[in-house]
DNA sequence: AGTGTATATACACATAAACGTATATTATAG
DNA sequence: CTATAATATACGTTTATGTGTATATACACT
């Protein structure tokens, strides 16, 4: 049914916490060790272990084990799920979208939908 | 430097509570008065209230103040600085995004991304 | 075997978040 | 002016969340 109560229920959760976005942000440019991470936040290795853990319950990152190691990376979905949620609004965001100049998405211009029922 | 942490801290914050997201998706389509949204979301009146003003210091919010009713409605910034967020890691979430075979952003083609269903 | 490294988990604690009840505030009706 | 309706806020309580310390587990090397 709804978008919003299905699976975007946990994803925006997950990114509530500044240091989780800092963990995904890390892992925006590939992926990376537990370690490595610890190296870029200023938590303990206890709690970026347990970031790690909700962003995977959360469907934001996959493990890959190597030996004592294990390299944490971004997975997809929850992206693509986060930008179909927000073109849901995108009615909304796009009306003042226009005197910005741009669109976010790469695309020239955006059309001049205007709808608006105060019901 | 990073977008991840200026404005969309508090935005994925004011998103994480479930009633919230209900909110939002009720003003989704157009103006509401404080006890419509009452009506739709399980909690007392105080707890909408207070859901709102969250909402409204996370900028997703503007009221329009006729008589003793207050219409929220809702404001384009902040979803418009989510769907640049996520922009930011189109690289990943378009990895997988092909054999999914449609893109959100409707440059392709149909999406059955189907919702407006206010319960 | 034993030692060291990498990561996860258990536990305790402090803080924050969400809720309801009750009350305050403001506007409107009579 | 009083009563009522619409909304906001204060207060107390419960539950969730983030953190560190300490410990467990798993591998690696000697």
């Amino acid at each position: 049914m709804c978008i919003y109560t299905n699976v975007t229920v946990t994803a925006f959760g997950a990114l509530a916490d500044p240091t989780r976005r800092r963990i995904v942000e890390a892992l925006g440019a590939g992926e990376r060790s537990v370690n490595d991470l610890v190296a870029r936040v200023d938590i303990r290795q206890s709690g970026v272990s347990r970031h790690l853990r909700i962003l995977h319950d959360a469907g934001f990152v996959t493990v890959r084990v190597e030996g004592q190691h294990r390299f944490y990376s971004l997975r997809p979905e929850p992206f693509l799920e986060l930008a179909e949620w927000v073109s849901g609004y995108r009615t909304t965001w796009e009306r003042r979208l226009d005197r910005l100049g741009r669109v976010v998405e790469g695309r020239s211009q955006a059309r001049p939908t205007k709808r608006e029922e105060p019901r």
